[in-house]
DNA sequence: ATATTTCCTGACTTATACAGTCAAGAAGGT
DNA sequence: ACCTTCTTGACTGTATAAGTCAGGAAATAT
């Protein structure tokens, strides 16, 4: 219930492979799929989706594959997710649907709380850039590592 | 991906239906179905499930019922929800399952990323009683209300 | 006692969102 | 021309959640 779903994950795993190849060129499909573990077929369908959205170019042909097209740290998590999982995201409370109106008078509690959760989850995901995790896995040296640790993602916090 | 599923809300706005007819004795499973439009057969698997936890206690025959076992303020929808869904809650790393070792060596930033969220998500919901709810619906008088908006949903968060 | 009301239980069916696939085509490079 | 790669929409499968059924057991009423 808290973790985006496979698509998602996909969508982000790509970009990631594409940030850590942006000075590569081109990268096809079939790499990038080897490379993070995700079914081929479903990765064109992510890809050419994320295409609309400005965060990658594609470029077809013998040299052709998929190209980032921000800086690493132009491209949010929350960019990303709410891009591709759009409406599904929409916070409803059951109540309000399945009544005619809504019996709280649009202050139900239930549906303030998802709204409070998603809007914590989101301010999160807003705050992490391609680039802070590229930096978590492939930093410099250690030290920048444990550095990079404490800032992003410090310990209490996980 | 950010609202419970449906079984969660339905036990707690079955336990809300509770909190709320606290003083009033058992109250029938159709009762509550009726209140909070669940259906009926589907909230008697929920709430025979919730009382193996000790949220609710049920009574058979004539003046048979549900009733809450603690006090509204001492049942968190945190607590709730995780007694109802359990595992299905754990957060993992997508390469870390689909590989054969994590290619990152525990320091997935994803898999971090995901816990921080599902952190920050059971920190509101383990804050947010049943009490919390049922005064944000049913305040003492408006100017009360108000004042616990503030307080447990300030506009800002919302 | 007996009937009535209610919860109890496990197995069963259905719905739906998600995940994944196919096939034919268009564009780019050699 | 030929091969490689992306493009596109429709299609199929699958896992899990959602919801249902039927028969049984406890408590109360008369």
């Amino acid at each position: 219930m808290l973790t985006p779903p496979k698509k998602g994950q996909y969508a982000l795993r790509a970009i990631y492979e594409l940030a850590r190849r942006k000075d590569q060129g081109p990268t096809k499909i079939s790499t990038i799929a080897a490379a993070q573990a995700i079914p081929r077929r479903f990765l064109e369908v992510i890809l050419n989706q994320l295409k609309g959205s400005g965060f990658v170019v594609s470029k077809r042909g013998f040299y052709g594959g998929y190209t980032l097209a921000k800086a690493p740290d132009q491209i949010t998590v929350g960019g990303v997710l709410r891009y591709l999982l759009g409406d599904t995201e929409s916070v409803r409370c059951l109540a309000c649907v399945s009544q005619k109106g809504c019996p709280f008078l649009g202050q139900c509690a239930f549906l303030a709380l998802w709204r409070k959760v998603r809007t914590a989850a989101y301010k999160i995901y807003d705050e992490t850039t391609m680039q802070n995790l590229l930096d978590f896995n492939e930093p410099e040296d250690m030290m920048a590592k444990y550095r990079l640790n404490e800032r992003a993602f410090s310990a209490k916090e996980i």
